[in-house]
DNA sequence: CTGTTAGCGCCTTCAG
DNA sequence: CTGAAGGCGCTAACAG
């Protein structure tokens, strides 16, 4: 026989029916021994490997599969550390339940400037759709997903009706930070936030509470760090969380020319997350400042970050594993029917080596 | 009605037969214009959303998945930049075929010490398998493809009979290296290799022309430093391709306890990866020694390392994206049941900033 | 404990 | 250009 053996086949040759022969493989009902061994011994002589995925998916009407809607291109995505540990925890947690993962790239911009939705959001078949860096107003890939009735759960904020949801608390961390700061005696900061929507370029902000900011996670840093005690006295706007960025914001931050009385030079910088801060602390030491003794630095996120050498940074730790746990079991309850859920993790602030109390003027 | 509709219900409301409204969907015949705008009427009228994938996927035996078997969890995987470039390459060539990319995790090592297969990789639907790390001597990986008979793609040596492979001459790569340092007038080098095989510890090497090397890159680019007309009085062994563990290597490595005779101490020092050497530089800095004037470093990759600063790392490139789409077209090819394909792709050396003349002794 | 039956949603012959 | 019929491989009822 030159096709692929079916169960049909298995069962012709052990000499039962199909459905004892299904019986025999997946053991959802009673059957004797003896005929499970037959049919296996069968199904060894013919070469069949299992059922075949594709009836059993038409069958029970799942796919087996959870699509995992990244930000941007792979290579884009994945430079972020913060991304890969969830995940990783959110391809464990599915893997236990059978479940595989899908990449998904997310939008690009095709020649007319306009987003295009990844194809494979359109046309490919998933139980539930995860966007680990949440959605946009009107994005167009919850439209697609909508329209598709395909279930979504959003990492991150800009909940949608329908939508589960799992986040962090960033505005008590973020608090907590600022309050570790001004204990230190920290009273003029200076903020480097994540970009605020997509396609932003690096930039000052003059006026922060002025700015419309799609993307949650900046924003609640962002407002959490103007309603503390502290005086934020710069914004700088980054493109992405990269170490390149969180450099080039130092430089401009620092510059001597912007501050012609040091002594109003602020003596923080608060990033918006590790990769950033770890980018700072090599700006800083490039225009010639110590960290912390001449500026303090702190970070957000508690990734692991190996060339810092001995310095630690003083982060607000997120649970970046469970948070991918926890969307994967918000996945297996919309797949179990059990509805849309809203989970909140906590975060913990983490003081390192990079704060210090500001140097006497 | 409740259930989703489905292709007959289209068909019935548009007062067609669904083979009709199959054409008006997939364009795959002749149908009429107006046909063609009742018919998409009557799914926006029912809220369809195109054929059920499922269907189409029992219908024409094609998951429009590849699994993409990754060496290890997610976490420990992606933190190596090559795996995350490549990847990249390889999910905008499948997308661009309307394939998706299913991650799977490598092996576990369950409580008894043995291997264990990934679940998913046994029962989850995929048409190519796509080992990117490649296959080790015996591996159960392949076992299990086999046994399904799903057609696989090696990424990177051990070639394996009725697999597809990509690879790079990194021999070539490592050889030119040799002779960039032997022409700056480097005799004495020492290695910093990659893995031999899986859970490796960190050591020293005494005879590496000795060792079983079950990994092809870690075994080309020894041979190939071996055969060249530098003297490799080190070799040192690490766990993984990682800047901790290119520190930890340098530290051994010139621990001046180990060079009574500092003229004897080795004047390059050559990383199998990147990530390896960066650590190594670090490493080779906190011992006192500046690189490129007291040491040379060399890596293997090409990838680009933002914390470095201003030096810039002479390396080995390899084409990460072009090894991702190359990958790519082989899972077409078999998925076109075009067989079996090998490619070997070129790379390049890049001379940096990280390797100099040796010092005047 | 085992066999029979009836689809899951779609696409592709083959006729008309 | 359109319609009718069969089947991809499997499993869940329901009988026996």
């Amino acid at each position: 026989m030159s096709r692929r053996p079916t169960l049909s086949d298995v069962a012709r040759e052990a000499g039962v029916s199909v459905s004892t022969a299904s019986l025999a493989f997946s053991g959802a009902g009673p059957i004797a021994e003896q005929t499970r061994e037959r049919v296996h011994a069968a199904a060894a002589a013919l070469g069949y490997a299992g059922p075949n995925a594709l009836g059993r998916q038409l069958r029970s009407g799942r796919h087996g599969v959870v699509g995992v809607v990244i930000g941007d291109k792979v290579k884009r995505s994945f430079r972020d550390p913060v991304s890969i540990q969830m995940l990783d925890g959110l391809v464990s947690t599915l893997s236990e339940l059978r479940l595989g993962v899908m990449l998904i790239p997310g939008m690009e911009v095709d020649e007319t400037g306009a987003m295009k939705v990844d194809p494979l959001l359109e046309t490919s078949g998933m139980d539930v759709a995860v966007l680990i860096w949440g959605a946009h107003v009107d994005d167009p890939r919850l439209d697609v997903l909508r329209r598709r009735s395909i279930p979504v759960v959003i990492g991150e904020g800009n909940p949608s009706p329908g939508c589960s949801l799992v986040a962090i608390d960033d505005r008590r961390g973020v608090a907590e930070l600022a309050e570790h700061l001004y204990s230190l005696g920290h009273r003029r900061v200076a903020n480097v936030t994540l970009p605020f929507r997509m396609g932003r370029e690096a930039g000052w902000i003059e006026n922060p509470r002025d700015e419309d900011i799609d993307w949650t996670p900046t924003r609640n840093r962002l407002e959490a760090l103007e309603e503390s005690r502290l005086d934020v006295v710069a914004t700088y706007e980054t493109p992405a969380s990269l170490v390149e960025s969180g450099a080039d914001a130092a430089r401009h931050i620092l510059d001597p020319a912007r501050w012609p009385d040091p002594s109003q030079r602020p003596t923080a910088i608060v990033a918006q997350s590790d990769l950033l801060a770890a980018g700072v602390v090599l700006g800083a030491r490039e225009v010639g400042l110590r960290v912390p003794e001449d500026v303090s630095v702190a970070g957000f996120d508690g990734v692991d970050l190996p060339w810092l050498g001995s310095d630690r940074l003083t982060t607000v730790v997120q649970p970046l594993e469970a948070k991918g746990e926890a969307l994967g079991r918000a996945v297996d309850a919309l797949i179990q029917g059990r509805g849309a859920t809203e989970v909140v993790l906590p975060v913990e602030l983490r003081v390192g080596t990079t704060t210090a109390p500001p140097p006497a003027v």
